[in-house]
This record gives C-alpha cells, structure tokens and sequence, in this order.
RNA sequence: GCGGCCGUGGUCCAGCCUGGUCGAAGACUCAGGCCCUCCAAGCCUGUAACGCGGGUUCAAAUCCCGCCGGCCGCACCA
C-alpha cells in the first residue's frame, strides 16, 4: 500500500508534523524539520524513553557535543571504518564502491587495503565497469561523516558525530566515578547525530542528521546478568537470527528471552533483557507486537565495533521492515581503544571481587524520527469518510480539543473558560469554534485529538458538558467539575469512556 | 553518484506537445461573515501558485541549458 504512506506524508506535511527542510531555497535532500505537532510528538516519544531508560533503568544521562575533534573518533574507529573508497567509470560515470566490485569480479577481499594498492589491484586483476565494460578511473574517497574544522585555519579537523555513543565512552572515567563501582550501570545520551549519507531517499527514514537515544550498559564480562532480569524472563520475542538469513530463510523463531539465553540465541542475559525492553517500548509508542521482529546482522552486516547486533524492526506499508533500533554488544571494543589511544586507564577496580575489569558494553540505540514515522503510519486509520490518527493517547500531541457547540448564547465564552481551566491544568488543549461542530470533530481526529469537549446549552444549564472519543465518536456527558480528573484518567487508559458518565443520544 | 520520469496556491489538479487569447482555471482546505441544537451541510467574501537561475524570442507556465528537489531502477546505508 503506496498510497498509505503518501496519505499518511501528506497529513504530515499539511497538519505540521513533518515539513521538507529549507523548503524556500528548494530543499535539501535528507534534511526534515519537525512542525508545531511533529515537535510535541517527538518530545512525547523521548519523554516515554527518558521513562523506560533514565527512570525505569536508572541510567545516567548526559549531554555532550556534536562537534568531535578527529582523535576521538579515530580511537573509535569511524575515521578508517566510516570512509568507503569509490571509484568511477570514466566511460559511463557510474560510481561503485571498489571493493564490492572487485569481490563480485575477483572474489577476493581487498578490504582494509590503501588507495594505491586497491588501484594497482583493480589493473592487474582488469576490474571493469560492471555497466557499460569501461575503464575505472582513480580512487577516491567518501566519507560519511560531515568534516568541519574547529577555530580559525583547517589543522584541527573534527566531524559531526556519527553517533551519540562515543561521548559516553570519552566519559568513562568520571561517569565510572560518579557510579561509584557499582556494575552495571548505564549511561544514556540523546542529541543529534549525523551521516553524509551518498543518496537519502525515503524521507524520514533515511536523514543526514537525525535524533538518536542511545543506552550503553556497562558490565564485567563475567557477571552479564541484569537485575531485574526474572521480571522479563517470560516475554516473548521474534527473532531472525543470522544463521537463517545467511542460509536465505526468512524464518522467525519465538522464544521467550530466558529461551533464547539459554539456547544461546543471544549472547548473554542483558542482551536478551534489552531485546525485551525494546519491544516494550515499541508496543508504548502504539505499534502493534506482530509489526515488531528482531533481526540479527549477519556478521558482514555488522558495525567495525560489534560482535552481536540485533535490529528491531517495524512492518510499514511504505519500507516494508524498517529498523528502528539496534542493540549491539560492543565488547569492550571501544573502551579498549580509548584506552589505548588516551593512554588513560579505563578499567574499573572492582572491591567485592578483588580486580580490575575493562567493562563491555550492551548498546541498545534508538533512531526517535523513524520510529515516529512508524507511529504515524500505523496510527492513520481510515474508515468510510473518516480519517483519523489513532495515536496512543498519551502520546497525541494535542490531548484535548474544546468546542463550543453554537458560536452564541455564551457558549464559546464559557468553552473558552474551559479550555483555559485545562491548560493550567497542564493539559495540551485546543480551543476552535471555526466552521461546524462536525467540521471541527473531523480537524481533530485527523491530527490525532483523543477527546473533544463541547460546551452546548445543557452546558450553561446544569454545569456539564460532553466528551467525545476520537475512536469510536461515542460521546458521554460529565460535570465540568470533574472534567479535568475524567480526562486524566482517560488519557492514560486507567478507565473507558463508558465507564465516566452519560451516553449521549443521537 | 549514474540513468529514466517529474516539479503550477496549503492539498489535488487543468494548461505545456502546437509560445501570444494565462492579467493562470477548477475542486478541496484555510480565513472573515451569514445561518445552524452534535459529526467535513449550505450561502457570501477573501488569501493564496508556474522550484531556482540563465538562454532563445517582439512575446515563455509552455521551447533550450544548468542547478535544486521528488519518484523509480542501479549503487550506497559504518
């Protein structure tokens, strides 16, 4: 269903969800800004994360810069690991990435050599345009990482972080200190990071800057139990393990996470406890269980600093499986390496057990802009006429939407009373008395409103006024009094509509 | 990055081939008003567009070139 995704973009676009960037110069490709709704509803996503991570895990989280001086981010790898080298046709202009060229002609791997060696390679061995059968011209490289330099003059080179992990790692020592020992601890960081991608296509999916969340536990690799693990045990996950899809099956095998620990599906306890907590976390942001698998990299798949990599993915009509997180277990790849590079001890004494650990780490990291374009699309629902966003509640950028019935009589006065009583109550609410009731029930539900309050004559009567569900367009009439705990409590799903007041008949 | 197709108000779209009648039409939306006792009703009024930059021509939305952006295929996606 193509038309699902251009519906749902459209929306987007018209309603000030997502927006093209730079629009007024003609764009730039794989670049979005978020509108009024899309910032609200982003914040809302990172709200529930900051719940599961910071709150629910106690992680630590920082704040660290974007900007990152090369030395950094050559201990880490991404220097030597983030620059593929292309080479061009100079027949037919086509660009290809050598060294996938001279597997598919030569069968070797020339992986990892220098730019000279990979052109003498390409000679001797008459590596061809696989096009058009013309000559390659001379190696070059692109580097996925946006190059800047900091200060005046070009010596001190830096980039934009390919990721937000690595200003944790830098971290390491004072945030080990500020744990005071105690393993494992995790440290989370949510910002913007940034790939020079060659091509971005498919909008939100694919962006040269985009808003991560990423968890990095830390654990003695004798010990990779988590705490709390008895409590996820039982949860059940769909996994694609690489064995299958090395072999071209697509074959999904459900086990819970306890299974999959000791079938050693997984490498260890935590990963398994991650793999459970983001589904969860999926499942809070409204995407159905059956739309979330996880996948795990083929070993040629994977990042230069992972051993084990798992992708959650989301089913979209649009993209197909999409992922939207990726936890992977980084050894103590990176800390090692700053060890190394820093030339600073990054080991932790542990007490109880009398040594010193160089921790590994469990990376569980979150895209936040995919994820809500799965929300969005698994929200857009349409039936008959009507379509409407059916968000999770909590999550719906606007919670309420407050009418007056007839602009007369006192009735937008007194909805506007409402509306204000809500608001300092905390609540996201939206006043609009422009065009018919229906008109404005139909405004709401496209952008997702869980419930409408319209204030009638009843209203200036006796007090009450009536709540309109966004799914069903079931109405209930309650006392204004008691509008703003009914709506608490609805929002967070603690009661049903049904369940607060009068039915309205039609 | 390569090739093909494409780019007209907020949205959808007519016009382009065959330059002038385009001072750019229509529908929806939006805004203001009228009307109205609950699910996009009706009426009136209004805002609002030829992606950007060059060229050809007496004259360009229309033809040509470059760029930007989008879609599809290839490649890429640590």
């Amino acid at each position: 269903m193509v038309h699902k995704h251009e519906e749902v973009m459209e929306l987007a676009k018209r309603r000030g969800f997502i927006w093209p960037s730079f629009e007024i110069y003609g764009g730039v490709g794989g670049f979005y800004d978020f509108g009024p709704l899309g910032t609200i509803l982003k914040n809302k996503i990172i709200q529930k994360w900051r719940e599961f991570y910071v709150i629910g895990e106690g992680f630590f989280e920082i704040d660290s810069p974007s900007v990152m001086p090369e030395e950094v981010l050559k201990a880490s790898g991404h220097v030597d690991h983030f620059v593929d080298a292309m080479v061009e046709c100079k027949k037919c202009g086509t660009a290809f990435r050598t060294a996938d060229l001279a597997r598919e002609q030569t069968g070797k791997d020339i992986e990892g050599m220098s730019k000279e060696e990979m052109e003498q390679f390409i000679g001797k061995n008459r590596v061809r345009c696989p096009d058009c059968g013309g000559e390659l011209g001379k190696i070059f490289d692109f580097n996925a990482m946006f190059r800047t330099t900091i200060g005046p003059g070009s010596k001190r080179v830096a980039y934009l972080r390919p990721e937000t992990a690595q200003g944790i790692f830098i971290d390491f020592k004072r945030l080990q200190r500020y744990a005071r020992g105690k393993l494992p601890f995790g440290v989370v960081q949510i910002g913007k990071g940034y790939r020079n991608e060659i091509s971005p296509r498919q909008g939100v999916i694919r962006l040269r800057e985009f808003t991560m969340a990423e968890a990095e536990v830390f654990f003695d690799p004798e010990d990779p139990h988590h705490p709390k693990f008895s409590n996820c045990a039982d949860e059940k996950i769909r996994l694609w393990r690489a064995e299958d899809e090395v072999e071209g099956r697509e074959k999904l095998t459900e086990v819970t996470a306890e299974q999959a620990v000791k079938k050693k599906f997984v490498c260890n306890e935590l990963m398994a406890y991650y793999l459970v907590l983001t589904k969860k976390f999926l499942c809070e942001l409204g995407i159905p269980e059956n739309a979330i698998r996880f996948r795990e990299q083929t070993p040629g798949q994977r990042a230069h600093y992972s051993s084990e990599t798992w992708d959650a993915e989301v089913d979209t009509a649009r993209f197909g499986w999409v992922e939207v997180t990726g936890l992977a277990y980084r050894t103590d790849y990176d800390l090692s390496r700053h060890a190394e590079f820093s030339k600073e001890d990054l080991t932790i004494f542990r007490a109880d057990k009398k040594r010193k650990v160089l921790c590994h780490v469990i990376e569980p990291s979150y895209g936040i802009d995919r994820p809500l374009y799965c929300m969005l699309e698994h929200a857009y629902t349409t039936d008959g006429k009507r379509k409407y966003l059916r968000l999770k509640k909590e999550l719906a950028p606007i919670e309420v939407g407050v009418f007056p019935h007839l602009n007369r009589d006192g009735m937008p006065e007194k909805a506007l009373e409402v509306h204000r009583s809500l608001k300092s109550k905390g609540f996201m609410s939206e006043y609009d008395d422009a065009g018919s009731i229906g008109r404005r029930y139909a405004r709401a539900d496209e952008i997702g409103i869980p419930y409408c309050v319209t204030i009638d004559h009843q209203t200036l009567k006796d007090g009450t006024a009536t709540i309109r569900d966004r799914d069903t367009a079931a109405q209930v009439r309650v006392a204004l009094a008691e509008l703003p705990s009914i709506l608490r409590s609805l929002i967070c799903g603690e009661v049903q509509l049904g369940e607060v007041g009068e039915p309205v008949k039609k």
